[in-house]
DNA sequence: TTAAAGTTGACTATTTTGCTGGGTTAAGTA
DNA sequence: TACTTAACCCAGCAAAATAGTCAACTTTAA
């Protein structure tokens, strides 16, 4: 269980996902602006949580993406495991340095201490961070930053079509 | 809060010297022998674990490295923060693009979640960890394996000698 | 004094991050 | 049917972090 920005740009697209999925599928597009993280970083992210079954994608218009599951059925360790790679094998698995077993087993003491990090993330649910109040507060303020960006983008876009 | 591989170095790095560090200063080439860490990757970590008070360095022959405070005195979190950067206002902080302070607290919302594991993990000791039974055994099964590397290090060193 | 050990800094290679930009494909809508 | 909107899928790239190398220097026990 590895934790880094990767991990925490996952956490917090799945939340905006969460608070915003209700009623219709969101699109990356709106969290990218929601959030301010690039469009092609959401999508390989995006690919990732697809593939681990963690949101479904709906193409098309008025598609997006919503949660495979309920909020309340997805927990943070899960949704950091869909976008880190496995660390799989670092060293051992293969003979190279380490003789036999002896020095992988150095490295199952780490694991012991990860796998009680996962176990700790495992039991925090979305559903449980949307309920705590700054989140709230802060999404919705988000949405009226994001209207205003969008207003600004269709103007933009009207003024395109018209030099055409 | 971040995990990584260098943070995990770290702590297996303490954990050997916590067990070997009884007797006497434990030298970073023993280490470095044990853990198979390279010897000038650990000189990196330490030069930060020292200047973070966690261990001490003692010079000259016979000198070598032991905890600035008793085992159950030294916490994981700790190890962590001194070999990792602190994050410092990745894109917060300046005005960048988080206009005015809304995106960052988004980032509120995860740093809450990191301030907790980083509690999670401020509760957990290199006592508690030696107390293990599977680190004893496997701290003792590399004792025996660094001896012998030792051995043929000595050998091929009284080789080369007889070579000048 | 001298050799063993720590200490420091600069430098390199590799991997991971985060991002850009180019497409293709599926599904609605005019 | 044509067009639009979105997901999907690549290939590559620059900056940062990771992991390691090398060389010079300092301290101190023997």
């Amino acid at each position: 269980m590895r934790l880094t920005t990767k991990g925490r740009y996952a956490v917090t697209a799945m939340l905006d996902l969460a608070f915003h999925s209700d009623v219709k599928p969101v699109t990356l597009t709106d969290i990218a602006a929601r959030q301010t993280i690039s469009l092609s970083y959401l999508e390989q992210l995006f690919s990732r949580l697809r593939r681990a079954n963690m949101v479904k994608g709906i193409r098309g218009p008025g598609g997006g993406y919503t949660l495979a599951d309920t909020a309340d059925k997805i927990n943070i360790a899960d949704i950091i495991a869909a976008v880190d790679e496995p660390i799989d094998a670092t060293k051992c698995g293969g003979e190279a340095n380490c003789q036999k077993d002896q020095s992988c087993l150095t490295h199952e003491l780490w694991m012991g201490l990860s796998d009680q990090i996962r176990d700790y993330l495992k039991g925090i649910t979305l559903a449980q961070l949307l309920e705590k109040h700054h989140v709230q507060t802060v999404a919705k303020r988000q949405d009226q930053e994001a209207e205003q960006v969008i207003e600004i983008h269709r103007h933009t876009e009207l003024l395109a079509s018209m030099n055409e």
